[in-house]
DNA sequence: CGGCATCCTATGAGATACTG
DNA sequence: CAGTATCTCATAGGATGCCG
């Protein structure tokens, strides 16, 4: 539980940088996909379907919980072109932009030191068999 | 989800500096405590029941699972004693340590940001109706 | 396309009681 | 003192299906 999700199956889509290194950091920034969102919308707005593909496997329901969570804390905008078929894009504001340093951290951690957890981790086992 | 858990009645334990920003970091790093965890052993290792005390309102048993995730990940070490009455200390490994950076990038984040993104939540009310 | 409404399950985490 | 052992509960998050 000090890592909440074993690194090699978390969700590194295609879209984010392959080898994003987020992806990888075993600690998770609010709800699982809070962080992945930040770095995907860090280079500019997105389409709802494009923040997903982005994501890799999360469904739609669970991103636009995240996106509504984040955008109700001031962290995203959501701007609804209302046009047929729907067009609906999402963007950080300045307080969504001020975490970027925390990410960074999270990502140059994940580069260093990630590998090394690892190593830990499978030399002492999943330690949660059952619990 | 965003935000897993409201800001107030966060744990800001006595014994942790009381007005701790991390403890009011809305973003959790790995288990609930697992930042805590960290930001109390940076200044030297602690026994389980000081740990305790310092981090507030955690069960015994939850912080022992946290301490052995933190454990099989390498990040902090488990020195018993083997005395009677039982005396058992934590600390950070050099790998626990080089989370520091982290910490302190969401400390930061937490002292110049935390106000605004609370005052947000308050103003769009807690979307978390039911769900 | 960008969602809801529903249902479901795994599990993080707290409360309580007991032990070497 | 430093844990276990149970029980319980809330909820994050996934699956599926429908809608304007």
């Amino acid at each position: 539980m000090a890592v909440p999700e074993g690194v090699p199956e978390l969700p590194t889509g295609p879209g984010i940088d392959p080898a994003c290194p987020l992806a990888a950091f075993p600690f998770q920034v609010g709800g699982k996909w809070t962080g992945m969102v930040l770095v995907a919308l860090a280079d500019g707005p997105q389409r709802f379907s494009s923040l997903r593909q982005a994501l890799g496997s999360v469904t739609a329901k669970v991103l636009t919980q995240t996106l509504r969570d984040m955008a109700r804390d001031g962290l995203v905008t959501r701007l609804d072109r209302q046009e047929n078929p729907p067009h609906v894009e999402y963007g950080l504001t300045d307080l969504g932009r001020s975490l970027t340093p925390v990410i960074e951290a999270m990502r140059a951690w994940s580069d260093r030191h990630l590998a090394e957890l690892l190593v830990h981790r499978e030399r002492n086992g999943d330690l949660a068999v059952d619990r």
